[in-house]
RNA sequence: GGCCCAGUGGCUCAGCUGGUUAGAGCGCCGCCCUGUCACGGCGGAGGUCGUGGGUUCGAUUCCCAUCUGGGUCGCCA
């Protein structure tokens, strides 16, 4: 049975309790962890959000009828104990923050009991995903996803209190919007008023943002919402978190200066990591050139080298081939590699494979200086020396290269590099390393659609030096004054400067194929605003999942939100999505097609 | 949509090339125990081996399909 708590107040968390406490009569509130009964003696440990406190239980100080009840608790009953605190009797538990003392108890109630738990509820829990997810209230009770939460509550608190100062407002953007049908597919939410239409849950604020600052709302921030109806991934919710700001009067400068600082407080006040300013900057061609990714992993070197010249006149075919088609071949060079079984080089192989090579080309050198290679048949011995020379291979090192366009010459290498960095384990956990990378391409070449797509979105501003390339007969080859925040290989954020000058937006739309027409279709009102009056305008959103993920070294964005989704984007604990009742769709004049149901 | 991994009591796992009543640890239930903190002792309950089909004298084990969860490629302006 079930007791009030009518009469006691909690003086104390948990783990707030220490030697200075000691002769203090307490209330403590929490659940109960652990009982180790010894017969005529109980011990409890209780559990809140602050951590853990040993409740002893003795008959004579606590009466009969009180340790009869003590007797029959159980883990995760809920109860409030009134004592007082002392010093252990029977020892320290050095492993316990609050292992100098124990709560004598003097009174208990038991506020609520528990059935058994279905997984412990315990630290680096053991049970898979889909049991804890299924009970999340419960998952969420355990200690490292609480620290988790609150680290995330914590940053969001520095983030609003850094920004403020800055002289940024927070304002809300609406969650029912207009679908915009470019880039990810949107939540769509049916309309009861106007049967057949749909809004668009927010993919981002980014038009919004842009509206306010036409409104003369100089500088917004807002810890938005987000919403893409896409597959998920480790690191991908269909519901995710963007600290979302826009600045007026601004430059890209202006923009990287203040993040960087944002960044450094951030690091600074919540991890204790301090973050050398200013954060290295790199363009976008230098980082595919030099790491195959527009989000390098900066914690280890391998870099990509180019050796399309020195395999130039060869007679491999695969290398030939590619040179031919305008692509390149590039290496990287795995140090001390050599010796890896035929085994795990062909599981790099297949792991090329993925990211679109057609095959992974190797030479493993061995310490004696002979070489395994799986094209040196259709080489010149000068040849072969000339590649390992422009590898910079020395004895031991294992050699690999990607023969093919440089898009997917990038994308395997880039990946290859990681996975590499990964089984070598020369990655070092424990540091933060950030870079930006700027001066990204304005497009990007969409095999699905057969176009050029914005590579950002069709407001990004051009480099001034560039904007001559849109009237061109290039006009991708222009770069946009775009830029992203890297930590550890991930995508922390990423932003722009806008265009606020109407020729220019004339000629992105022009470029991207829209007509003014179809334009105004889609971005009309913004558009429309942009003629009374646009301030120059740049702005930046971080994932704010990921960064708490990157932050608490969290190994899926599930254990750094509250309630997650799972792959499906369904909720294993409310079994969201779910049908609607037949009125409901009535109302909305929606039908569900036959094959559907 | 493709590929890969996993699914055996509440939880975590073992179960060899197919062979009697499918095991362990933790948890749970009962009894005992006044200084435990991975408490201890004794006893006990609990399993359609994810599901369906096939091969076989016989399937947790082999094959096929399917479901569930995870990872990843595509996708994510």
């Amino acid at each position: 049975m079930a007791e009030a708590m009518k009469g006691l107040s909690r003086s104390h968390k948990c783990a707030e309790l220490s030697k200075e406490n000691v002769g203090e009569r307490v209330t403590i509130m929490g659940w109960v962890q652990k009982t180790r009964n010894t017969g005529g003696l109980i011990f409890a440990d209780i559990r809140d959000i602050s951590g853990l406190v040993q409740i002893t239980f003795n008959e004579e100080k606590l009466g009969s009828e009180a340790f009869e009840k003590a007797y029959k608790l159980r883990s995760e009953y809920v109860v409030a104990v009134v004592g007082t605190v002392m010093e252990r009797e029977g020892g320290v538990n050095k492993k316990l923050a609050t292992g100098e003392i124990e709560v004598l108890a003097e009174e208990l109630r038991v506020l609520s009991q528990s059935d058994t738990p279905p997984f412990p509820i315990e630290e680096h829990s053991k049970t898979k995903e889909e049991v804890r997810l299924k009970y999340r209230y419960l998952d969420l009770r355990r200690p490292d996803i609480q620290r988790n939460i609150i680290m995330r509550s914590r940053v969001a608190a520095v983030v609003r209190q850094f920004l403020i100062q800055e002289g940024f407002l927070e304002i809300e953007t609406p969650m029912l919007c207009k679908s915009t049908p470019e880039g990810a597919r949107d939540y769509l939410v049916p309309s009861r008023v106007h049967q057949g239409s749909f809004y668009a849950l927010p993919q981002s604020p980014q038009i919004f943002k842009q509206l306010l600052m036409c409104s003369g709302y100089d500088r917004y921030f807002q810890i938005a919402r987000c919403f893409r109806d896409e597959d998920l991934r480790a690191d991908r919710q269909p519901e995710f978190t963007q600290i979302d700001m826009e600045l007026s009067f601004v430059d890209v400068d202006d923009v990287i200066d203040l993040n960087e600082r944002l960044i450094a407080k951030v690091f600074d006040e919540v991890l204790g990591v301090s973050v050398p300013l200013p954060i290295p900057r790199m363009t976008w061609a230098e980082a595919m050139e030099r790491y195959g990714s527009d989000k390098p992993d900066i914690r280890f070197d391998m870099e990509l080298t180019n050796v399309t010249e020195a395999v130039r006149d060869c007679e491999f075919a695969v290398f030939k081939g590619a040179i031919e088609n305008g692509g390149t071949v590039r290496g990287i060079n795995a140090k001390g590699q050599g010796t890896m079984p035929r085994k795990k080089i062909d599981s790099l192989v297949d792991f090329a494979k993925d990211y679109g090579a057609k095959g992974l080309a190797y030479i493993a050198l061995a310490e004696d200086g002979t070489y395994k290679s799986s094209f040196a048949k259709f080489m010149k011995d000068e040849e072969m020396s000339a590649l390992i020379e422009a590898m910079k291979g020395e004895s031991g090192d294992l050699l690999l290269f990607a023969a093919d366009k440089n898009s997917t010459v990038f994308s395997v290498l880039g990946a290859l590099r990681v996975e590499l960095a990964k089984r070598m384990d020369i990655i070092d956990e424990n540091i933060f390393k950030f870079i930006w990378i700027t001066e990204f391409p304005m497009f990007e070449y969409s095999e699905e659609q057969g176009r050029y797509l914005a590579m950002h979105h069709p407001f990004t501003m051009p480099m001034e030096e560039d904007i001559d390339l849109l009237d061109t007969d290039e006009p991708w080859e222009a770069r946009a004054k775009a830029y992203d925040i890297v930590l550890n290989g991930t995508e922390l954020g990423g932003g722009s400067v806008r265009i606020s000058m109407n020729d220019v937006q004339e000629k992105m739309f022009k470029a991207l194929g829209f007509s003014q027409e179809e334009a105004y279709e889609r971005f009309g009102f913004l558009l429309d605003a942009f003629k009374y009056g646009v301030p120059p305008h740049a702005g930046l959103a971080f994932g704010f999942d990921r960064m708490i993920m990157l932050m608490t070294k969290a190994e899926s964005i599930r254990d750094v939100i509250a309630f997650p989704k799972i792959k499906d984007a369904s909720d294993m604990m409310s079994d969201a999505p779910g049908t609607v009742d037949d009125k409901q769709l009535e109302e909305l004049g929606i039908s569900i097609s036959d094959s559907k149901q």
